[in-house]
DNA sequence: ATTATATTTCCATATACGTGGAAATATGGA
DNA sequence: TCCATATTTCCACGTATATGGAAATATAAT
């Protein structure tokens, strides 16, 4: 739960919601320090700030190589996050949780991986009973 | 994405994510702000602060009953929060969608209204191709 | 009308947070 | 070894946020 305030305080802000974003975009991949300041048009140190407390979060990472620290976002730790969120709020009540659960299959409509993984779920859960 | 932010501030706060998850542990019952006080060891006025910015964001909603107010959590609200941070996270990332969804189905595997809509979705996304 | 109860608004104070300049650290190349 | 590049740490300043006392508002009971 203190994990939890803390991605959750990493997130309340403006700029680092928008640089999670951008990581987001970029996937694993991720990008170098000062390439996301370029794109944030904001100071390399004021980035800084914001990728370690993003990072003391653990919502993204960051590797070195070479002069460069390469940011990326960490996307266990934002399933995570959504876990305890929908834990929280799905607290018996399972038209929410329910209604959330539509929505994830609908996002993922389109992907085929998805919709394998979502339809082994299924069995999984079918055979439990 | 404004109400995103708004969202993430107000539960980014130790005392009013308590708050929260206590009301969630009511359901739509929910709870006066005097009682919510008492609970959580606060002066009325204080706690009133915490209850209005969680209101403002849309996570709760209060409705007079007599001289009281009752604060209930809006549960679609936190729905949409959790929507807003998958689509975020999960931005061509099947593995962690597919991951979370697992969870899901998982957490409501002991309820069976909630299994019931999830085989409805299921079928529907079948349906689908 | 008056009094009691429930909650909020107003306001002052203390603390936390975001920001960016300047200096420090770390790596790579000449 | 010396210089350039990439990033961070240190620090000071301004702004935003949390807190709770005192007064205001709203409802209900007598």
């Amino acid at each position: 739960m203190n994990t939890a305030l803390d991605q959750l305080s990493s997130l309340a802000n403006e700029r680092r919601l928008a640089v999670f974003r951008y990581l987001v975009t970029l996937g694993s991949g991720g990008a170098p320090a000062g390439d996301i300041a370029v794109y944030m048009n904001v100071p390399a140190n004021t980035l800084s700030a914001q990728l370690s407390q993003l990072s003391r979060a653990g919502l993204i990472t960051g590797r070195r190589e070479g002069r460069s620290i390469i940011y990326s976002v960490n996307f266990d730790a934002i399933g995570g996050l959504i876990l305890f969120l929908l834990e929280d709020c799905c607290n018996g009540r399972s038209e929410v949780q329910t209604r959330i659960l539509a929505a994830i299959t609908d996002v993922c409509r389109d992907d085929k991986d998805c919709l394998d993984m979502a339809d082994a779920v299924q069995m999984k859960k079918v055979q439990d009973e």
